[in-house]
DNA sequence: CGGTATTTTGAGTATCGTCAAGGCCAGTGG
DNA sequence: CCACTGGCCTTGACGATACTCAAAATACCG
Protein backbone atom coordinates (compact mmCIF):
# COMPACT_ATOMS: atom_id res chain seq x y z
CA UNK A 1 0.00 0.00 0.00
CA UNK A 2 2.44 2.37 0.97
CA UNK A 3 4.99 1.85 -2.05
CA UNK A 4 2.20 3.00 -4.20
CA UNK A 5 3.52 6.68 -4.31
CA UNK A 6 6.68 5.63 -2.62
CA UNK A 7 9.80 7.02 -4.59
CA UNK A 8 13.56 6.59 -3.57
CA UNK A 9 14.43 9.60 -1.38
CA UNK A 10 18.23 9.35 -2.55
CA UNK A 11 18.07 12.20 -4.97
CA UNK A 12 20.42 14.52 -6.11
CA UNK A 13 21.65 17.10 -3.62
CA UNK A 14 20.20 15.41 -0.90
CA UNK A 15 21.68 12.56 -0.02
CA UNK A 16 22.17 13.92 4.22
CA UNK A 17 18.75 14.97 4.28
CA UNK A 18 18.43 12.54 7.13
CA UNK A 19 21.18 14.48 8.87
CA UNK A 20 18.51 17.25 9.66
CA UNK A 21 15.74 15.13 11.26
CA UNK A 22 16.39 15.46 15.11
CA UNK A 23 18.90 12.93 17.11
CA UNK A 24 19.35 11.37 13.41
CA UNK A 25 22.30 13.55 12.45
CA UNK A 26 24.30 12.33 15.34
CA UNK A 27 24.32 8.44 14.16
CA UNK A 28 27.29 7.20 13.01
CA UNK A 29 27.62 7.93 9.18
CA UNK A 30 27.66 4.21 8.54
CA UNK A 31 24.12 3.44 10.06
CA UNK A 32 22.91 6.98 8.36
CA UNK A 33 24.12 5.48 4.89
CA UNK A 34 22.47 2.25 5.77
CA UNK A 35 19.11 3.92 6.47
CA UNK A 36 19.33 6.16 3.27
CA UNK A 37 18.99 3.18 1.38
CA UNK A 38 16.04 1.98 2.39
CA UNK A 39 14.51 5.20 2.94
CA UNK A 40 11.43 6.03 0.68
CA UNK A 41 9.84 9.29 0.52
CA UNK A 42 6.06 9.70 0.36
CA UNK A 43 3.56 12.61 0.65
CA UNK A 44 0.16 12.65 2.57
CA UNK A 45 -2.27 15.57 1.67
CA UNK A 46 -4.31 16.63 4.75
CA UNK A 47 -7.05 13.90 5.52
CA UNK A 48 -5.37 10.58 4.25
CA UNK A 49 -4.40 7.55 6.32
CA UNK A 50 -0.84 6.70 7.17
CA UNK A 51 -1.07 3.67 9.15
CA UNK A 52 -4.43 1.64 10.04
CA UNK A 53 -4.91 0.51 13.80
CA UNK A 54 -4.57 -2.87 14.38
CA UNK A 55 -1.91 -3.84 11.74
CA UNK A 56 1.27 -4.79 12.52
CA UNK A 57 2.60 -1.89 11.36
CA UNK A 58 4.83 -2.70 7.97
CA UNK A 59 6.80 0.35 8.03
CA UNK A 60 8.63 2.92 10.41
CA UNK A 61 8.11 6.49 9.57
CA UNK A 62 9.99 9.89 10.38
CA UNK A 63 7.71 12.98 9.76
CA UNK A 64 9.37 15.45 7.83
CA UNK A 65 7.20 18.22 7.99
CA UNK A 66 3.72 18.73 8.32
CA UNK A 67 1.53 17.28 11.14
CA UNK A 68 -0.29 14.18 11.86
CA UNK A 69 -2.37 12.76 14.41
CA UNK A 70 -2.97 9.77 16.32
CA UNK A 71 -5.78 8.71 17.08
CA UNK A 72 -7.86 6.15 18.76
CA UNK A 73 -11.21 5.03 16.81
CA UNK A 74 -14.33 4.38 18.52
CA UNK A 75 -16.64 1.43 17.33
CA UNK A 76 -19.38 4.28 17.10
CA UNK A 77 -17.83 5.69 15.12
CA UNK A 78 -16.29 8.96 16.63
CA UNK A 79 -12.02 9.54 16.79
CA UNK A 80 -9.99 10.56 19.63
CA UNK A 81 -7.00 12.14 18.61
CA UNK A 82 -4.27 10.75 21.37
CA UNK A 83 -1.43 12.78 20.29
CA UNK A 84 0.35 15.04 17.33
CA UNK A 85 3.56 13.78 15.77
CA UNK A 86 5.29 16.79 14.10
CA UNK A 87 8.11 17.17 12.49
CA UNK A 88 11.27 14.80 13.36
CA UNK A 89 9.11 12.55 15.40
CA UNK A 90 9.51 8.78 14.72
CA UNK A 91 5.98 6.53 14.79
CA UNK A 92 5.50 2.88 13.97
CA UNK A 93 6.23 0.04 16.85
CA UNK A 94 9.18 -0.80 16.12
CA UNK A 95 9.44 -4.74 17.42
CA UNK A 96 6.51 -4.88 19.21
CA UNK A 97 3.15 -5.79 17.76
CA UNK A 98 -0.23 -3.99 16.13
CA UNK A 99 -0.53 -0.46 16.44
CA UNK A 100 -3.25 0.54 19.04
CA UNK A 101 -4.50 3.51 16.96
CA UNK A 102 -4.51 5.01 13.71
CA UNK A 103 -2.30 7.55 11.88
CA UNK A 104 -3.42 10.16 9.69
CA UNK A 105 -2.23 13.32 8.13
CA UNK A 106 -3.40 16.66 9.86
CA UNK A 107 -1.78 18.49 7.17
CA UNK A 108 0.03 17.88 4.40
CA UNK A 109 2.42 15.98 4.89
CA UNK A 110 5.85 14.50 3.83
CA UNK A 111 6.98 11.34 5.63
CA UNK A 112 10.11 9.33 5.43
CA UNK A 113 9.20 5.85 5.43
CA UNK A 114 11.52 2.81 6.33
CA UNK A 115 10.35 -1.15 5.99
CA UNK A 116 10.03 -2.53 9.27
CA UNK A 117 12.07 -5.71 8.62
CA UNK A 118 15.09 -4.01 7.27
CA UNK A 119 14.42 -0.98 9.91
CA UNK A 120 15.11 -3.52 12.42
CA UNK A 121 18.05 -5.26 10.95
CA UNK A 122 19.75 -2.16 10.90
CA UNK A 123 18.89 -1.65 14.49
CA UNK A 124 20.09 -4.93 15.57
CA UNK A 125 23.54 -3.76 14.17
CA UNK A 126 23.68 -0.23 15.70
CA UNK A 127 23.72 0.03 19.23
CA UNK A 128 23.44 4.13 18.66
CA UNK A 129 19.76 3.70 16.90
CA UNK A 130 18.96 1.28 19.42
CA UNK A 131 19.65 4.16 22.08
CA UNK A 132 17.62 6.61 19.76
CA UNK A 133 14.60 4.33 19.56
CA UNK A 134 14.45 4.11 23.20
CA UNK A 135 15.03 7.94 23.69
CA UNK A 136 12.38 8.86 21.43
CA UNK A 137 10.08 6.47 23.08
CA UNK A 138 11.01 7.84 26.55
CA UNK A 139 9.91 11.47 24.90
CA UNK A 140 6.76 10.24 23.63
CA UNK A 141 5.93 8.36 26.93
CA UNK A 142 6.36 12.11 28.69
CA UNK A 143 4.83 13.80 26.62
CA UNK A 144 1.94 11.80 26.66
CA UNK A 145 1.69 12.28 30.61
CA UNK A 146 1.68 15.91 29.92
CA UNK A 147 -1.02 15.35 27.60
CA UNK A 148 -2.62 13.66 30.98
CA UNK A 149 -2.21 16.16 32.78
CA UNK A 150 -3.87 18.60 30.64
CA UNK A 151 -6.99 16.71 30.24
CA UNK A 152 -7.36 15.91 34.24
CA UNK A 153 -7.51 19.93 34.49
CA UNK A 154 -11.54 20.60 35.29
CA UNK A 155 -12.13 23.42 33.09
CA UNK A 156 -11.76 24.12 29.22
CA UNK A 157 -9.97 27.23 30.11
CA UNK A 158 -7.21 25.67 32.00
CA UNK A 159 -6.91 22.96 29.18
CA UNK A 160 -6.82 25.37 25.93
CA UNK A 161 -4.08 27.33 28.14
CA UNK A 162 -2.18 24.05 29.05
CA UNK A 163 -2.14 23.41 24.63
CA UNK A 164 -0.94 26.45 24.47
CA UNK A 165 1.84 26.60 26.51
CA UNK A 166 2.67 22.77 25.32
CA UNK A 167 2.96 24.39 21.89
CA UNK A 168 4.58 26.96 22.29
CA UNK A 169 7.19 24.58 24.68
CA UNK A 170 7.64 22.18 21.94
CA UNK A 171 6.61 23.31 18.61
CA UNK A 172 9.77 25.96 19.19
CA UNK A 173 11.42 24.50 16.39
CA UNK A 174 8.71 24.69 13.65
CA UNK A 175 9.53 28.43 12.56
CA UNK A 176 6.24 28.31 10.89
CA UNK A 177 4.34 27.41 13.96
CA UNK A 178 6.10 29.41 16.46
CA UNK A 179 7.03 33.15 15.59
CA UNK A 180 8.31 35.70 18.09
CA UNK A 181 7.09 39.19 16.94
CA UNK A 182 8.45 42.13 19.02
CA UNK A 183 5.66 42.24 21.31
CA UNK A 184 4.29 38.73 21.74
CA UNK A 185 4.45 35.06 20.83
CA UNK A 186 2.32 34.07 17.89
CA UNK A 187 0.92 30.30 17.94
CA UNK A 188 -0.13 28.48 14.65
CA UNK A 189 -2.63 25.72 16.10
CA UNK A 190 -2.02 23.22 13.28
CA UNK A 191 -5.05 21.47 13.55
CA UNK A 192 -9.08 22.13 13.15
CA UNK A 193 -11.26 22.69 15.98
CA UNK A 194 -13.23 19.26 15.68
CA UNK A 195 -9.63 17.41 16.24
CA UNK A 196 -8.41 20.28 19.03
CA UNK A 197 -12.00 19.17 20.43
CA UNK A 198 -11.31 15.61 20.91
CA UNK A 199 -7.41 16.16 21.81
CA UNK A 200 -8.67 18.41 24.67
CA UNK A 201 -11.77 15.59 25.52
CA UNK A 202 -14.44 18.78 24.47
CA UNK A 203 -16.75 20.15 21.74
CA UNK A 204 -16.00 22.60 19.25
CA UNK A 205 -18.18 24.90 20.63
CA UNK A 206 -16.44 25.00 24.04
CA UNK A 207 -13.07 25.15 22.46
CA UNK A 208 -14.26 28.45 21.04
CA UNK A 209 -15.81 29.86 23.57
CA UNK A 210 -12.86 29.29 25.54
CA UNK A 211 -10.40 30.82 23.26
CA UNK A 212 -13.13 34.10 23.42
CA UNK A 213 -12.35 33.88 26.88
CA UNK A 214 -8.78 34.32 27.27
CA UNK A 215 -8.83 37.07 24.82
CA UNK A 216 -11.51 38.99 26.27
CA UNK A 217 -9.26 38.86 29.38
CA UNK A 218 -6.38 39.64 27.63
CA UNK A 219 -4.19 37.09 27.49
CA UNK A 220 -4.48 36.22 24.31
CA UNK A 221 -5.26 38.01 20.46
CA UNK A 222 -7.07 35.82 18.62
CA UNK A 223 -5.23 37.00 15.02
CA UNK A 224 -7.57 34.60 13.09
CA UNK A 225 -8.89 30.79 13.66
CA UNK A 226 -5.96 29.09 13.76
CA UNK A 227 -3.39 32.19 14.70
CA UNK A 228 -3.35 33.12 18.35
CA UNK A 229 -0.76 35.83 19.50
CA UNK A 230 0.21 35.06 23.28
CA UNK A 231 -0.36 38.54 25.56
CA UNK A 232 0.37 37.43 29.46
CA UNK A 233 2.73 33.93 29.08
CA UNK A 234 2.45 33.99 33.08
CA UNK A 235 -1.51 34.38 33.03
CA UNK A 236 -1.61 31.72 31.06
CA UNK A 237 0.52 29.57 32.70
CA UNK A 238 -1.71 30.74 35.90
CA UNK A 239 -4.40 29.40 34.08
CA UNK A 240 -2.99 26.06 34.41
CA UNK A 241 -2.17 26.04 37.77
CA UNK A 242 1.42 26.22 36.91
CA UNK A 243 1.96 23.35 35.86
CA UNK A 244 5.27 22.68 34.33
CA UNK A 245 4.31 21.06 31.13
CA UNK A 246 7.13 19.48 28.77
CA UNK A 247 10.56 21.01 29.07
CA UNK A 248 10.53 24.05 31.35
CA UNK A 249 13.80 25.16 30.00
CA UNK A 250 12.11 25.41 26.71
CA UNK A 251 9.80 28.02 27.70
CA UNK A 252 12.48 30.13 29.76
CA UNK A 253 14.29 29.94 26.39
CA UNK A 254 11.43 31.10 24.97
CA UNK A 255 10.78 33.94 27.32
CA UNK A 256 14.37 35.02 27.18
CA UNK A 257 14.06 34.96 23.13
CA UNK A 258 10.70 37.03 23.77
CA UNK A 259 12.77 39.95 25.99
CA UNK A 260 15.77 39.90 23.44
CA UNK A 261 13.18 40.96 21.17
CA UNK A 262 11.46 43.72 23.24
CA UNK A 263 14.40 45.12 24.85
CA UNK B 1 19.69 7.40 49.96
CA UNK B 2 18.15 4.22 48.88
CA UNK B 3 20.71 2.81 49.99
CA UNK B 4 20.20 3.29 53.77
CA UNK B 5 17.45 0.33 54.40
CA UNK B 6 18.59 -1.67 51.42
CA UNK B 7 19.49 -5.44 51.53
CA UNK B 8 21.16 -7.65 49.44
CA UNK B 9 18.42 -9.43 47.57
CA UNK B 10 20.79 -12.45 47.05
CA UNK B 11 18.85 -14.57 50.11
CA UNK B 12 19.09 -18.32 50.31
CA UNK B 13 16.39 -20.39 48.60
CA UNK B 14 15.40 -17.03 46.29
CA UNK B 15 18.24 -16.84 43.86
CA UNK B 16 15.84 -16.94 41.01
CA UNK B 17 13.48 -14.44 42.41
CA UNK B 18 14.11 -12.04 39.11
CA UNK B 19 12.07 -15.02 37.15
CA UNK B 20 9.04 -14.20 38.89
CA UNK B 21 9.02 -11.01 37.05
CA UNK B 22 7.08 -10.45 34.53
CA UNK B 23 9.38 -10.78 31.13
CA UNK B 24 12.73 -10.65 32.82
CA UNK B 25 12.10 -14.71 33.35
CA UNK B 26 12.39 -15.13 29.34
CA UNK B 27 16.30 -13.66 29.68
CA UNK B 28 19.35 -15.45 29.48
CA UNK B 29 20.77 -16.59 32.24
CA UNK B 30 23.78 -15.20 32.43
CA UNK B 31 21.86 -11.61 31.87
CA UNK B 32 19.73 -12.82 35.11
CA UNK B 33 22.89 -13.58 37.14
CA UNK B 34 24.02 -10.05 36.30
CA UNK B 35 20.96 -7.94 37.55
CA UNK B 36 20.55 -10.45 40.43
CA UNK B 37 24.42 -9.55 41.57
CA UNK B 38 23.48 -5.78 41.43
CA UNK B 39 19.72 -6.09 42.48
CA UNK B 40 18.55 -4.85 46.13
CA UNK B 41 15.70 -5.33 47.45
CA UNK B 42 13.82 -2.06 49.18
CA UNK B 43 10.29 -2.12 51.23
CA UNK B 44 8.48 0.90 51.23
CA UNK B 45 5.47 1.96 53.38
CA UNK B 46 2.56 3.69 52.38
CA UNK B 47 3.16 7.40 51.43
CA UNK B 48 6.92 7.08 50.92
CA UNK B 49 8.84 8.82 48.37
CA UNK B 50 9.99 5.94 46.22
CA UNK B 51 11.84 8.85 43.76
CA UNK B 52 11.99 12.49 43.41
CA UNK B 53 11.02 14.50 40.52
CA UNK B 54 13.90 16.38 38.79
CA UNK B 55 16.52 14.03 39.61
CA UNK B 56 18.39 12.54 37.34
CA UNK B 57 17.28 9.05 38.81
CA UNK B 58 19.86 7.19 40.17
CA UNK B 59 18.45 3.57 39.96
CA UNK B 60 16.12 1.49 38.11
CA UNK B 61 13.46 -0.66 40.15
CA UNK B 62 11.08 -3.59 39.59
CA UNK B 63 7.78 -3.48 41.51
CA UNK B 64 7.77 -7.18 43.31
CA UNK B 65 4.71 -6.27 45.58
CA UNK B 66 2.16 -3.17 45.94
CA UNK B 67 1.03 -0.09 43.93
CA UNK B 68 3.32 3.16 43.32
CA UNK B 69 2.37 6.31 41.96
CA UNK B 70 3.37 7.98 39.43
CA UNK B 71 2.52 11.92 40.27
CA UNK B 72 3.60 15.14 38.83
CA UNK B 73 3.75 17.63 42.00
CA UNK B 74 1.94 21.38 41.02
CA UNK B 75 4.15 24.25 42.78
CA UNK B 76 0.58 25.17 44.57
CA UNK B 77 1.16 22.01 46.50
CA UNK B 78 -1.47 19.73 44.88
CA UNK B 79 -0.12 16.59 43.35
CA UNK B 80 -1.72 15.16 39.78
CA UNK B 81 -1.45 11.15 39.51
CA UNK B 82 -0.23 10.55 36.23
CA UNK B 83 -0.13 6.70 36.29
CA UNK B 84 -0.26 3.49 38.35
CA UNK B 85 2.89 0.89 38.43
CA UNK B 86 1.93 -2.66 39.68
CA UNK B 87 3.94 -5.93 40.26
CA UNK B 88 6.31 -6.09 37.40
CA UNK B 89 6.26 -2.83 36.33
CA UNK B 90 9.73 -1.21 35.80
CA UNK B 91 10.13 2.58 36.32
CA UNK B 92 13.18 5.31 36.53
CA UNK B 93 14.80 6.60 32.76
CA UNK B 94 17.51 4.43 31.56
CA UNK B 95 19.32 6.18 29.83
CA UNK B 96 17.41 9.43 29.87
CA UNK B 97 17.51 12.95 31.54
CA UNK B 98 15.59 13.29 34.99
CA UNK B 99 12.69 12.44 35.89
CA UNK B 100 9.93 14.10 34.86
CA UNK B 101 7.33 13.00 38.21
CA UNK B 102 7.71 11.48 41.46
CA UNK B 103 7.08 8.25 42.59
CA UNK B 104 5.73 7.23 45.98
CA UNK B 105 4.08 4.27 47.26
CA UNK B 106 0.19 4.04 47.46
CA UNK B 107 0.50 0.64 49.64
CA UNK B 108 3.42 -0.87 51.40
CA UNK B 109 5.47 -2.39 48.35
CA UNK B 110 8.22 -4.30 47.97
CA UNK B 111 10.60 -3.25 45.37
CA UNK B 112 13.94 -4.17 44.07
CA UNK B 113 16.14 -2.01 43.01
CA UNK B 114 19.42 -1.67 40.54
CA UNK B 115 22.12 0.97 40.40
CA UNK B 116 21.59 2.80 37.59
CA UNK B 117 24.98 2.87 36.02
CA UNK B 118 25.66 -1.03 36.59
CA UNK B 119 22.20 -1.35 35.10
CA UNK B 120 23.09 0.38 32.11
CA UNK B 121 26.31 -1.44 31.69
CA UNK B 122 24.39 -4.90 31.49
CA UNK B 123 22.11 -3.66 29.14
CA UNK B 124 24.59 -2.58 26.75
CA UNK B 125 26.04 -5.98 27.03
CA UNK B 126 22.62 -7.74 26.11
CA UNK B 127 20.65 -6.90 23.79
CA UNK B 128 17.53 -8.95 25.23
CA UNK B 129 17.42 -6.40 28.43
CA UNK B 130 17.27 -3.73 25.99
CA UNK B 131 14.75 -5.11 23.93
CA UNK B 132 12.93 -5.77 27.28
CA UNK B 133 12.90 -2.23 27.88
CA UNK B 134 11.74 -1.22 24.59
CA UNK B 135 8.93 -3.43 25.05
CA UNK B 136 8.12 -2.05 28.56
CA UNK B 137 8.63 1.61 27.14
CA UNK B 138 6.20 0.48 24.30
CA UNK B 139 3.75 -0.89 26.72
CA UNK B 140 3.57 1.99 29.57
CA UNK B 141 2.69 4.19 26.22
CA UNK B 142 -0.17 2.12 25.45
CA UNK B 143 -0.91 2.35 28.74
CA UNK B 144 -0.41 6.25 29.21
CA UNK B 145 -2.59 6.84 26.06
CA UNK B 146 -5.27 4.59 27.31
CA UNK B 147 -5.84 7.26 30.55
CA UNK B 148 -5.69 9.92 27.75
CA UNK B 149 -8.71 7.99 26.17
CA UNK B 150 -10.49 7.69 29.50
CA UNK B 151 -9.64 11.27 30.95
CA UNK B 152 -11.28 12.83 28.13
CA UNK B 153 -14.37 11.79 28.64
CA UNK B 154 -16.69 13.98 29.22
CA UNK B 155 -18.84 12.39 32.35
CA UNK B 156 -16.97 11.03 35.62
CA UNK B 157 -19.34 8.02 35.36
CA UNK B 158 -17.56 7.01 32.37
CA UNK B 159 -14.24 7.70 33.18
CA UNK B 160 -15.07 6.00 36.25
CA UNK B 161 -16.43 2.75 34.54
CA UNK B 162 -12.99 3.35 32.09
CA UNK B 163 -10.74 3.25 35.38
CA UNK B 164 -12.81 0.36 36.75
CA UNK B 165 -12.38 -1.87 33.21
CA UNK B 166 -8.64 -0.61 33.32
CA UNK B 167 -8.73 -2.28 36.55
CA UNK B 168 -9.91 -5.57 35.67
CA UNK B 169 -7.80 -5.96 32.43
CA UNK B 170 -4.83 -5.08 33.39
CA UNK B 171 -4.82 -5.98 37.44
CA UNK B 172 -6.41 -9.27 36.44
CA UNK B 173 -2.78 -11.02 37.67
CA UNK B 174 -2.84 -9.05 41.30
CA UNK B 175 -4.42 -11.84 43.08
CA UNK B 176 -5.22 -9.62 46.28
CA UNK B 177 -7.16 -7.07 43.84
CA UNK B 178 -9.16 -8.45 41.64
CA UNK B 179 -11.21 -11.92 42.45
CA UNK B 180 -13.88 -13.59 40.76
CA UNK B 181 -16.23 -15.08 42.57
CA UNK B 182 -19.26 -17.03 41.72
CA UNK B 183 -21.45 -14.54 40.61
CA UNK B 184 -19.26 -11.32 39.65
CA UNK B 185 -15.89 -9.74 39.89
CA UNK B 186 -14.63 -7.92 42.72
CA UNK B 187 -12.39 -5.16 42.39
CA UNK B 188 -10.55 -3.47 45.20
CA UNK B 189 -9.50 0.36 44.62
CA UNK B 190 -5.92 0.17 45.17
CA UNK B 191 -5.94 3.91 46.05
CA UNK B 192 -7.69 6.61 47.80
CA UNK B 193 -10.28 8.29 46.62
CA UNK B 194 -7.98 11.87 46.60
CA UNK B 195 -5.89 10.27 44.55
CA UNK B 196 -8.31 8.41 42.37
CA UNK B 197 -10.09 12.01 41.71
CA UNK B 198 -6.76 13.25 40.97
CA UNK B 199 -6.31 10.12 38.76
CA UNK B 200 -9.50 10.70 36.52
CA UNK B 201 -9.39 14.64 36.61
CA UNK B 202 -12.03 15.70 39.30
CA UNK B 203 -13.04 15.86 42.79
CA UNK B 204 -13.41 13.29 45.68
CA UNK B 205 -16.77 14.36 45.77
CA UNK B 206 -17.21 13.83 42.12
CA UNK B 207 -16.09 10.41 42.43
CA UNK B 208 -18.67 8.89 45.32
CA UNK B 209 -21.41 10.45 43.63
CA UNK B 210 -20.37 8.51 40.30
CA UNK B 211 -19.65 5.35 41.97
CA UNK B 212 -23.17 5.36 44.03
CA UNK B 213 -24.88 6.21 40.78
CA UNK B 214 -23.72 3.41 39.20
CA UNK B 215 -24.42 0.86 42.14
CA UNK B 216 -27.66 2.77 42.43
CA UNK B 217 -28.50 1.71 38.56
CA UNK B 218 -26.92 -1.85 39.28
CA UNK B 219 -23.93 -1.89 37.22
CA UNK B 220 -21.82 -2.47 40.56
CA UNK B 221 -22.04 -2.84 44.03
CA UNK B 222 -19.94 -0.88 46.99
CA UNK B 223 -19.24 -3.92 49.35
CA UNK B 224 -16.67 -1.44 50.80
CA UNK B 225 -15.78 2.08 50.16
CA UNK B 226 -12.49 0.46 48.47
CA UNK B 227 -13.95 -2.99 47.38
CA UNK B 228 -16.44 -3.39 44.46
CA UNK B 229 -18.37 -5.66 42.43
CA UNK B 230 -19.15 -5.14 39.14
CA UNK B 231 -22.19 -6.54 38.02
CA UNK B 232 -23.16 -6.23 34.31
CA UNK B 233 -19.42 -5.85 33.02
CA UNK B 234 -21.03 -5.17 29.48
CA UNK B 235 -23.25 -2.06 30.90
CA UNK B 236 -19.82 -0.63 32.57
CA UNK B 237 -17.97 -0.89 28.96
CA UNK B 238 -21.13 0.78 27.47
CA UNK B 239 -20.65 3.60 30.03
CA UNK B 240 -17.32 4.26 28.30
CA UNK B 241 -18.57 4.71 24.91
CA UNK B 242 -17.52 0.82 24.30
CA UNK B 243 -13.60 1.95 23.30
CA UNK B 244 -11.44 -0.91 23.59
CA UNK B 245 -9.44 -0.14 26.64
CA UNK B 246 -5.88 -1.91 27.38
CA UNK B 247 -5.99 -5.35 25.69
CA UNK B 248 -9.34 -6.52 24.74
CA UNK B 249 -8.36 -10.10 25.16
CA UNK B 250 -7.87 -9.95 28.68
CA UNK B 251 -11.21 -8.73 29.29
CA UNK B 252 -12.40 -11.40 27.47
CA UNK B 253 -10.08 -13.72 29.19
CA UNK B 254 -11.71 -12.62 32.38
CA UNK B 255 -15.16 -12.70 30.86
CA UNK B 256 -14.27 -16.28 30.32
CA UNK B 257 -13.10 -17.30 33.58
CA UNK B 258 -16.53 -15.40 35.07
CA UNK B 259 -18.82 -17.65 32.95
CA UNK B 260 -16.90 -20.70 34.17
CA UNK B 261 -16.94 -19.92 37.72
CA UNK B 262 -20.81 -19.70 36.99
CA UNK B 263 -21.47 -22.35 35.16
C1' DC C 1 -14.73 4.83 74.01
C1' DG C 2 -13.21 9.10 71.94
C1' DG C 3 -10.65 11.44 68.24
C1' DT C 4 -9.24 11.74 63.59
C1' DA C 5 -9.42 10.90 58.87
C1' DT C 6 -12.09 9.44 55.25
C1' DT C 7 -16.29 9.12 52.81
C1' DT C 8 -20.78 10.54 51.84
C1' DT C 9 -24.66 13.78 51.35
C1' DG C 10 -26.75 18.29 50.53
C1' DA C 11 -27.60 22.92 48.48
C1' DG C 12 -26.23 26.55 45.41
C1' DT C 13 -23.52 28.12 41.63
C1' DA C 14 -20.62 27.82 37.62
C1' DT C 15 -19.41 25.38 33.73
C1' DC C 16 -20.12 22.47 30.09
C1' DG C 17 -22.80 19.82 26.54
C1' DT C 18 -26.59 20.04 23.38
C1' DC C 19 -29.44 21.94 19.91
C1' DA C 20 -30.19 25.49 16.76
C1' DA C 21 -29.04 29.32 14.04
C1' DG C 22 -26.02 32.60 11.79
C1' DG C 23 -21.53 34.18 9.57
C1' DC C 24 -17.40 33.37 6.96
C1' DC C 25 -14.68 31.26 3.37
C1' DA C 26 -13.57 28.22 -0.58
C1' DG C 27 -14.87 25.50 -4.29
C1' DT C 28 -18.50 24.46 -7.84
C1' DG C 29 -21.34 25.18 -11.48
C1' DG C 30 -24.45 28.04 -13.91
C1' DC D 1 -19.23 36.99 -12.66
C1' DC D 2 -22.26 35.48 -9.37
C1' DA D 3 -25.36 32.45 -6.78
C1' DC D 4 -25.05 28.14 -4.43
C1' DT D 5 -23.33 24.70 -1.50
C1' DG D 6 -20.76 22.67 2.18
C1' DG D 7 -17.47 22.92 5.80
C1' DC D 8 -15.79 25.35 9.68
C1' DC D 9 -16.03 28.71 13.27
C1' DT D 10 -18.88 31.39 16.19
C1' DT D 11 -22.87 32.77 19.07
C1' DG D 12 -27.10 32.14 21.76
C1' DA D 13 -30.31 29.74 24.84
C1' DC D 14 -31.40 25.92 27.77
C1' DG D 15 -30.81 21.77 30.39
C1' DA D 16 -27.56 18.59 32.43
C1' DT D 17 -23.45 17.93 34.89
C1' DA D 18 -19.85 18.88 37.85
C1' DC D 19 -17.49 21.99 41.14
C1' DT D 20 -17.61 24.59 45.66
C1' DC D 21 -18.58 24.96 50.30
C1' DA D 22 -20.46 23.04 54.26
C1' DA D 23 -22.02 19.48 57.25
C1' DA D 24 -23.17 14.87 58.49
C1' DA D 25 -22.11 9.94 58.55
C1' DT D 26 -19.00 6.39 58.53
C1' DA D 27 -14.73 3.99 59.10
C1' DC D 28 -10.24 3.78 61.37
C1' DC D 29 -7.03 3.86 65.28
C1' DG D 30 -5.44 4.09 69.60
Amino acid sequence: MAETLAEPATRTGDECFLSDMARIGDLPNSVKRDLQVICRRRLFSCGETVAEAGEPSEFVGIVREGILRMQKSLPDGREHVVGLLIEGDMFGLVFGGPLHFAIEAATDAEIYIFGRAAFEKIVMSSMELDRLLLLNLMNELDRARDWMVILSLPKIRARLSGFLIVMCARFQKIDHLITISRRAIRVRIPISRPDLAHLLGTRVESISRALHALADDGLIEILQPDLVEIRDLAALSEETGELDLGDPASLQRLVRALRTAQG
